[in-house]
DNA sequence: CGTAGGGTTGAGGTTAATCAAGTATGGTGG
DNA sequence: CCACCATACTTGATTAACCTCAACCCTACG
């Protein structure tokens, strides 16, 4: 079991590359919680006092206005860890959790962890680096919703999880939605209807070809032109 | 010299109450620079070797979309750190940041800082609360500027600045705004007109009074009531 | 075969951006 | 001290993006 868990958090960005021994500590203040599809991990304003990696399946953090829109703020899979920041500070979650599939979660309590990390600088080196990489995702978030159009904010959604997934941002490649398509309007700040428009335009434009959940890039310099970087 | 950092130090956020041999430690590693109004402090895709804090005058961070539209993400004022997280990750800025009236900022340099928090856990638990508060901040901001309309926007802002600066959000209470209206237009996600447009449909209201850079709140309640929390 | 959930399409309305012009305001040099 | 200019701010009219609502399609699945 405490193997098991070891295996997974390996993965994890938060604790790749630790030794052992370290996993294993880490193993052993953590605890494995099985999510069925629509189940809510956690809600906004709830007592915070652990944060998670997702071992198996997809969960989705999400905040809702009073009249119950929901804005999507990350879409998480296996391997990823999210709510790391709570624990540091508040008390309480800032946003909603649910499970978008079956899927397993490591639960890692606060205080446990926080003991770890006062004993252990380099995982707290670590675990800083990994509150970095979401400020900036934060930030990018922020400039996209702000400042582009849902055509835009679409294209650079794809492109960087293609280049996350190590695809080649080239003609022919496929990037395949891992979601449903309503979970990536709301990601992208839009409703479905929106978004639905926004794939067909750009497939009559010629520069993809939608097929269910697959999307073939048919002319990569034009779609991602504009996002020289 | 180094007295007058400490001292600069020990009141911010990230340093509060740290022992005053820390203090003078981390004092010892930072540089003091002047900029004057305007003054780029760094731009996006900029190497970032450390992080800065402000000393005197304030700051505007920011991200500009390809035709020169300006989303500001924080005003920073005295005693207030920003950019920590670039140190931990990457290695670039991720965003702009302008002076907006002349004043001092502590340039913290990197890799001295980081060996700073290796031998001193106490302080990375410090700077890793300080990144979850940056992070919890820019989550409110996507809800923000996602899931609200401009005034929800304005009066949400007005109400966490109020409360950050101790001022009870009760009718009769003065709001003085820190920054050009521009500025804060583009902090809410949206351009002067609008803002302006914004001020005088809730003066008209009867639930401010605004004169010059002064929002006198006239009735709290119907002001803030939406944003029980 | 019927229903439910996800997805698409069309028509219409609304918010807020843009464009254009006018009014303070504050600093500078004469 | 005043004239001038730049900058900040305001106001009005127009426009465009995108949200809403409503209907419909499609596929999976009991």
């Amino acid at each position: 079991m405490v193997v098991a868990m070891s295996e997974t958090l390996r993965k994890t960005p938060l604790f790749f590359n630790l030794p052992p021994e370290d996993l294993s500590r880490i193993a052993g203040i953590s605890s494995l919680r099985h999510c069925a599809k629509r189940e809510t991990v956690f809600r906004e304003g709830d007592r915070a006092d652990g944060f998670y990696v997702v071992v198996s399946g997809s969960v989705k953090v999400f905040k809702l206005s009073e009249d119950g829109k929901e804005q999507v703020l990350h879409i998480l899979e296996a391997g990823q860890s999210f709510a790391e920041a709570t624990i540091f500070e508040g008390g309480v979650f800032p946003a909603n959790a649910e499970a978008l599939c079956d899927g397993d979660l490591l639960f890692l309590p606060k205080r446990p962890f926080i003991e770890l990390l006062e004993k252990n600088p380099k995982m707290a080196l670590r675990v800083l680096g990994s509150l970095s990489k979401w400020l900036k995702r934060m930030t990018d978030l922020v400039e996209n919703l702000a400042l582009r159009d849902v055509e835009a904010r679409l294209v650079f959604f794809v492109s960087e999880e293609m280049k996350r997934r190590g695809l080649p941002l080239r003609d022919g490649a496929v990037y395949e939605i891992p979601v449903s398509k309503n979970v990536l309007a709301s990601r992208l700040g839009t409703v479905p209807e929106t978004f639905s428009r926004t794939l067909k335009k750009l497939q009559e434009e010629g520069k993809i070809r939608v097929k269910g959940n697959q999307i073939r890039i048919l002319k990569a310099v034009s779609l991602f032109g504009a996002l020289a970087r």
